[in-house]
DNA sequence: CCTGATACTTAGAATCACAGGT
DNA sequence: ACCTGTGATTCTAAGTATCAGG
């Protein structure tokens, strides 16, 4: 499962301005750090003068950052009043369309839908604004001492998931080619691994041996006595049942369906939602995980393994001691209910796979993840003042007598160069083989003295989180490539490369050198700043909306190559390009025509006063100049689609980007939010969007 | 120091729902 | 009106970071 990535890059689209050089490390910086030529000393340019210095958007201490904006709010008040009356007027248009309409169609089942259209969406417009003035504005209120999370926490505990319900009589599981019915509990598992059948997990080595393994403890002892051999099992007849009822559900009638969805509505009613200090909050995950097969990603050693159904009597309840206790399902308990106002969890259990914690915590849109975010981007702006002196300390330490010293250097160079994870070590064995910065070994890296044409490349081959490659040529400066030379002697494979360094240590040093600065605020740091260094070189105020909005995706696209986001190409990738293709020749002919028939019109109004005449002419301009719009757009739209094939732009933009950079380009350069944040990000970002002025600067 | 526990963020895949084309 | 591809949402694994306690 192992993507190979290749960032071969369009051409420029129709010969237009395309900016952004591909390349997985920051150029910039490249150009900012001279190395002299023989003793590999480093001087950084002085670059004060590029830099703006605003004392509003550059706070100097931390608790000056959650100042309240009390005069904002009026302001935007104002502002949202105005956008309620367009909103009016723009439905009052719309009903009258429909009554026109009314009177010239006699078929009355047609202009009812409409007009349940019609109000449908006021209701939804109305929906929304009643949301909006619901919102609760965290962030214009003074934050907590320090520690405490909340003063008041009470929910109605986790939703489990049903129980099992065992086979009909006429589904059977064969083992040897005999019908054999299995006791309730082995059923159960029986089934998870039918329903995977389809999947490639299933045909994995490790995958089907701690299956079975964990399959058999579910089992009587007669049942362990028989199955012995998973190449033994028929799981057909599961299989079979299990995608018939999922094909079932695909073909529910719509009264069917919406009873379905009224059904998880009110579960999401009752159990969806908290309060928090006097206010509502959507929880992020109320439902307790159902139980199943663990799908662990790239060759985990675990996968396959049962993941056990959670009871009540697993679970920690966390909330206020003067709330409403959650009452557990009838015949059960909870296993402790506790009252820690420390911590945002508001259930816990402990997973039997791996043995780690699992958490309810709250949903992104929550004062408790928002004011988290908020000083995370904060953070990451602060670095931006002090990175020069970060840098250049790093530089030095890269000469230090002490090993340790320099190795913490280099760790740091990657990670501030090429935005890699810090890499804390793991468990040999528990989980895929991945690492990070200062878990890298040296059968990770490549050293070229001369490659391609450039000097001291460095060639990075690893997995990292998630599995995903990490593969990039980075010609780094002589003392670096000197250091890993050194780092590199007498080790073999599966040493590892800083072998005086883990994440703790490093953390440590960064920590005295910025209050709050860590391994991953790096990450933060470079995207963000990238993200606006982009937006600023390639968006062009005299663009259209469509152009605009590609220099944006553009401009995410970079941040997420540097952040190496990647995604499986989707299925059904090459057929839906193509597809699109068709249609951008098919729209080049209609333009071609568009363009012969005006023209003809030209030729036939020349030195004619017929109003008529004109009146076409007019006519057929506009048709071709709606032609080449919309050529124009799907053009845009192919090329953005085709350099995104691989890359996932949602994950930084979800964790990376600072929102207020984006706001702000919205703002400055007319392009409505909607297009660039959908409804999920415009709530998680809602501190974002209310605060951001045109001229915020990360 | 080191180690395991704890709490929280970040991540891609799977699934769902709905907009836009026919 | 219906179908389907796509973007949104859900799910939960896999990271980072810190801290208590030996």
């Amino acid at each position: 499962m192992i993507m190979l990535l290749k960032y071969n890059y369009l051409p420029n689209l129709c010969g237009r301005r395309c900016g952004v050089e591909w390349n997985r490390s920051l150029l910039w910086f490249q150009l900012n750090v001279k190395e002299e030529a023989d003793d590999g000393d480093f001087v950084t340019e002085k670059k004060g003068a590029k830099r703006k210095r605003d004392s509003a958007t550059c706070p100097s201490s931390s608790s000056a950052l959650f100042v309240p904006v009390k005069k904002k709010k009026v302001e935007a008040e104002d502002e949202g009043s105005s956008g309620v009356e367009k909103k009016k007027i723009k439905r009052e248009s719309k009903e009258q369309k429909v009554k026109k309409e009314e009177g010239e169609l006699p078929v009355t089942k047609k202009k009812r839908t409409k007009e349940e259209i019609a109000a449908a969406r006021a209701l939804k417009i109305k929906k929304k604004e009643e949301e909006e003035q619901q919102r609760w504005r965290w962030w214009e209120e003074e934050k907590y001492e320090d520690g405490i999370k909340w003063k008041f926490l009470e929910h109605k505990g986790p939703y489990f998931p049903p129980e099992y319900q065992p086979l009909p009589d006429n589904v059977k599981f064969f083992y040897d080619g005999k019908a054999v019915k299995l006791s309730l509990a082995a059923e159960e598992v029986a089934l998870f691994f039918a329903q995977m059948l389809d999947h490639e997990y299933t045909t994995k080595e490790v995958f089907r041996n701690n299956f079975l393994k964990d399959w058999r403890k579910e089992m009587t002892l007669e049942e362990r006595m028989l199955i012995t051999d998973l190449n033994k099992c028929d799981f057909g007849e599961l299989h079979a049942m299990h995608k018939q009822k999922v094909e079932a559900r695909k073909n529910l009638s719509k009264e069917e369906k919406q009873i379905n969805k009224e059904a998880n509505q009110k579960i999401l009613e009752e159990f969806g939602y908290c309060m928090l200090d006097h206010h509502r909050e959507r929880i992020g995950n109320f439902k307790i995980e159902p139980p199943g097969l663990f799908r662990g990603r790239g060759d985990h050693p675990k996968q396959g393994m049962l993941k056990k159904r959670i009871q009540p009597e697993d679970v920690i309840i966390n909330c206020s001691r003067n709330s409403h206790i959650p009452e557990p399902p009838t015949g059960h308990k909870w296993k402790e209910v506790r009252h820690d106002n420390t911590v945002t969890w508001l259930a816990s259990w402990t997973e039997n796979v791996q043995g780690s914690c699992k958490y309810v915590m709250l949903n992104a849109n929550s004062k408790l993840k928002g004011e988290k975010d908020w000083e995370k981007y904060e953070v990451a702006r602060k670095l931006k003042s002090c990175v020069d002196a970060i840098r250049s300390q790093y530089q030095e330490d890269l000469k230090s007598k002490q090993m340790g010293t320099r190795q913490r250097a280099v760790a740091l160079y990657f990670i501030d160069k090429l935005a890699l994870r810090a890499g804390n070590e793991k468990e040999e064995g528990e989980t895929a083989d991945t690492v990070g910065c200062c878990s890298l070994r040296v059968e990770h890296i490549t050293l070229h003295d001369a490659l391609d044409g450039e000097t001291c490349v460095v060639e990075f081959d690893f997995l990292g989180k998630d599995c995903i490659r990490y593969y990039n040529k980075v010609p780094v400066s002589k003392r670096v490539f000197k250091n890993l030379k050194l780092f590199m002697e007498n080790k073999q494979e599966g040493d590892d490369l800083f072998d005086r360094l883990n994440t703790n240590m490093l953390n440590k040093h960064l920590t005295s050198l910025m209050p709050g600065l860590t391994a991953k605020v790096f990450r933060t740091y470079n995207a963000s700043i990238t993200l606006q260094q982009q937006l600023k070189g390639l968006s062009n105020s005299s663009d259209n909306v469509a152009e605009k909005l590609l220099s944006y995706n553009r401009a995410n696209r970079a941040v997420a190559v540097l952040c190496n986001h990647q995604r499986a190409p989707p299925k059904t990738f090459e057929q839906s390009m193509a597809s699109l293709q068709a249609k951008i020749e098919s729209r080049k002919e209609q333009l071609e025509l568009a363009k012969k028939e005006l023209k003809l019109a030209k030729k036939e109004a020349k030195g004619s006063s017929d109003s008529k005449l004109l009146v076409m002419l007019e006519k057929k301009k506009k048709t071709v100049q709606r032609c080449e719009e919309q050529l124009l757009k799907m053009e845009v739209q192919a090329t953005d689609r085709e350099e995104n094939k691989q890359i996932a732009l949602s994950t930084s933009k979800l964790n990376y980007l600072d929102p207020r950079i984006s706001v702000a380009w919205c703002k400055n350069m007319e392009v409505p939010l909607d297009k660039v944040y959908n409804k999920t990000l415009r709530d998680k970002f809602a501190w974002a969007i209310d605060m951001t002025e045109p001229d915020f600067v990360f």
